[in-house]
DNA sequence: AGCACGCCGACT
DNA sequence: GTCGGCGTGCTC
């Protein structure tokens, strides 16, 4: 017994997200908290998740503190370095950190868990809150006869549409019929959010279709990858080798490194990765090994295990059902002297590691930014991990990000290179067409490049067909009104999807059913406008010989479950001559069969609003003509374009990534863009029908002098790209400045300042990917 | 997040 | 008169 009151600083997991002061019950003995382990605190009259980070700090004055109720963990979850990594991530996004700390966590976690006895009886709140059986409760917590389970363990049912539209439903069937529509518009989706949207008259409908085999129940929305890896265990080449044991020598440096892995397509990236993986694990320490996508993760998981089959190797990323999830969690911050591997998407920098390596796979991705929520970009993450464990991060890329190569240039981090393709697989040839000497007489597609369709078809080898933008139509113009039809909440056209016949707004979501009359007129004549991937696939079915079999791959098509891995297991066993699809197929995957690679419009991300607009389009284009020729036979890939004087088609075409990089630095920097200055947008928005005249003036004036006294220059406020989304008005400040900080003081008086403004949201986004 | 408190509109 | 809408403010 403890003759004296101790106290102990709690983190709460939920609104408030305080750090708030209790005391440590007398009644309990000391040897029942870790810092570092969740508690259950009382709040106002109920009860909370927390961590306890800190035991006996002092009182604050005139507090009158209650007592912890309960241990949750047994043992510390999150250790000193991880909550410093959470402290550091909470600076820099200007959030509290038990906000940020209940984002990043299994939802499960944050929850109250139920207590139960070892054999299974649960105890409610009630009884544990009664003095006398705490004393036993205590004793079976001390002896493990009674443990917190994490809720949640009830598996997360999720369902998928089983059949395409039309469907053969009774007339009158409207509820069923709702259903179908919401999984065909929503994809995959999880019993909770079809209650959120039905409620109560959900279960009978539901199972009606499930019974019908209209909608099934899936497990995952995606399979783990058979072992059909294709990666050579057999002996590294003498660049793969070098990278290797440069590499090795910077994990067992002692201090925290970071090094870039550039090497082409095909230049074998991923056995540089295994053989680093292998010798990390041998000298005890975590690995995580990060892909851009899911796909991707399921794809180098097999390769992993396939090539450590000794190896512990767990596979982590958002698409596991929440149970999965914090049983992973769990596992992981129990066996931390424990190496092993985890392969996973960004989510995994959160999980309880101490990493000594962390490898970002095809670093250059624009998913690895997280841009929802929590916005993070995962690189700097990763870094922020092995900084604290005296890791080593390895970035690899066939086109890296211009900001890594230049601290790559500039010796800021490591760089090795590989230099050829292994197997001795040629680099494509790449040419170009221009649209305006060679219209698009078929389709988008100009005669020559339908000519190298056909022609590649009856060689009897496959063509990639890439073009960034889903749907039928970006545009549906009405015949009688002359206008296109636009979204109600944004200032941007419905793009039609004919099969799904709706109308989607790409922005902000929003769905209309088609056919309709036109909401201005009440026309019906429409006239689409422009192609997406849908119509191209309707194009090329209609165009091509009656016996070639078209797949497209974009986000419509993914979302049944498992389409995204069936598409590409199809495409690879040449079940499909042609392949249309956003940049998804972009990423990752070897087609041997692929001769001919045609990018529809290669303009089509050069003249976003945006200083990596270049960058992306080069990147992607690298990327995807990658995939062609990897097999024996050479491939070809031909860019449409209307602008082929821009300079980085000739980096494209020669495969140059250090002459683009060359070009490309000198443009940031004259530009002054990163990475010679730091970036940060600041927007505001405000519901339409408000007058922004006031706010825009008093906001600017503010902005602009706390900028010149903090050494920033300030661009704006300008409307912004999408002025109108989601029923907001948006206008944006573009921050330069040399130090984040800067940008950082600057944002947050901001923010203070518009506390008042009640319809007024404010939001920062440091080094922004994209400016829309 | 919950839950209280408090201040205004339409009911037994 | 009171039931109940949800705006504001606090919780160790």
């Amino acid at each position: 017994m403890r003759c004296m009151d101790e106290f102990c600083s709690v983190l709460l997991l939920s609104a408030p997200f305080s750090v708030l002061t209790y005391r440590l019950p007398p009644a309990l003995p000391v040897e029942f908290w870790h810092v570092g382990a969740r508690v259950l605190v009382p709040l106002g009259r109920n009860l909370r998740v927390g961590v306890l980070l800190e035991v006996g700090v002092p009182l604050p004055e005139g507090l009158i503190p209650k007592d912890v109720f309960w241990p949750i963990d047994r043992t510390c979850l999150f250790d000193a370095q991880y909550l410093d990594f959470i402290r550091d991530l909470s600076v820099r996004q200007m959030e509290r950190p038990g906000r940020i700390l209940s984002r990043v966590l299994p939802a499960g976690m944050r929850e109250l868990p139920d207590f139960r006895t070892r054999t299974g009886r649960r105890i409610e709140m009630r009884e544990m809150s009664d003095p006398v059986r705490r004393v036993e409760f205590g004793t079976w917590w001390r002896n493990g006869e009674f443990a917190a389970v994490l809720p949640g363990s009830k598996k997360a049912r999720l369902f998928s549409l089983s059949v395409e539209p039309p469907w053969q439903l009774r007339p009158g069937a409207t509820a069923q019929l709702e259903i179908l529509r919401y999984l065909d518009v929503h994809g995959v989706s999880s019993s909770k959010a079809l209650h959120i949207r039905f409620g109560k008259g959900l279960a009978q409908p539901l199972a009606a279709l499930l019974r019908k085999g209209l909608v099934r129940e899936v497990e995952f929305r995606f399979r783990e990858e058979v072992n059909d890896s294709d990666v050579a265990v057999t002996s590294l080449n003498d660049d793969q080798r070098r990278a290797v044991d440069r590499f090795t020598a910077l994990l067992t440096s002692g201090q925290p490194e970071a090094a870039l892995l550039f090497g082409v397509t095909g230049s074998g990236k991923t056995a540089v990765y295994l053989e680093l993986a292998a010798r990390c694990l041998s000298l005890d320490l975590h690995v995580l090994l990060l892909a851009p996508e899911v796909a991707i993760a399921l794809k180098l998981h097999a390769d992993v295990r396939r090539a450590l089959p000794w190896a512990d190797v767990r596979l982590y990323h958002g698409y596991l059902n929440p149970a999965e999830r914090q049983r992973i969690f769990m596992d992981l911050a129990a066996e931390q002297d424990h190496p092993c591997i985890v392969v996973g998407t960004r989510s995994s920098l959160f999980l309880p590691l101490k990493p000594g390596l962390v490898i970002l796979d095809e670093e250059h991705d624009a998913s690895f930014k997280q841009d929802e929520g929590l916005i993070y970009q995962a690189r700097e993450l990763a870094y922020g991990r092995v900084a604290r464990t005296n890791g080593l991060l390895v970035m690899g890329s066939a086109t890296p990000d211009i900001k890594v190569f230049h601290a790559a240039t500039n010796r800021d981090i490591a760089l090795e290179c590989l230099e050829t393709r292994v197997g001795g697989g040629r680099l494509p040839e790449v040419s170009f067409v221009d649209l305006r000497l060679n219209p698009p007489e078929h389709g988008p597609f100009a005669t020559l490049v339908r000519d190298a369709i056909l022609d590649t078809i009856h060689a009897g080898d496959q063509v990639i067909i890439l073009h960034n933008r889903r749907g039928y139509a970006p545009v549906l113009y009405c015949e009688t009104c002359a206008e296109p039809i636009g979204c109600p909440d944004c200032r941007v056209s419905l793009t039609l999807h004919k099969r799904r016949e709706i109308l989607l707004c790409h922005y902000c979501g929003h769905v209309v059913a088609f056919p309709l009359s036109c909401p201005q007129c009440r026309g019906t004549q429409f006239i689409p406008l422009g192609a997406g991937t849908e119509r191209l696939e309707e194009f090329l079915r209609q165009d091509l010989p009656e016996k070639t079999r078209v797949l497209r791959l974009d986000r419509d098509t993914v979302q049944r479950a498992g389409t995204l891995q069936d598409t590409l297991a199809a495409f690879a066993r040449q079940d499909g001559q042609v392949l249309v699809g956003t940049q998804m197929l972009s990423k990752g995957h070897h087609f041997p069969g692929v001769t001919l690679v045609v990018v529809v419009d290669g303009d089509l991300g050069l003249n976003l609003p945006d200083y990596r607009a270049t960058e992306r389009s080069f990147q992607m284009l690298v990327q995807v003509a990658g995939r062609a020729g990897r097999g024996d036979k050479p491939g070809r890939v031909l860019i449409q374009t209307r602008n082929p004087g821009h300079y980085c088609w000739q980096f494209i075409r020669d495969n140059d990534y250090t002459g683009f990089f060359a070009r490309e630095i000198e443009l940031r920097r004259s530009m002054a863009y990163p990475p010679f200055v730091k970036l940060a947008l600041v927007r505001i928005s405000l519901p339409v029908e408000q007058s922004e005249v006031e706010l825009l003036a008093a906001f600017g004036d503010r902005i602009r002098a706390l900028g010149a006294a903090a050494g920033l220059r300030v661009l704006g406020p300008a409307p912004a790209p999408l002025t109108i989304l989601r029923g907001r008005k948006r206008f944006q400040c573009l921050l330069k400045a040399d130090n984040w900080p800067a940008i950082r003081g600057v944002c947050a008086e901001m923010r203070a300042s518009l506390a008042g403004e009640k319809h007024v949201r404010m939001s920062v986004d440091l080094d922004p990917v994209d400016m829309l």
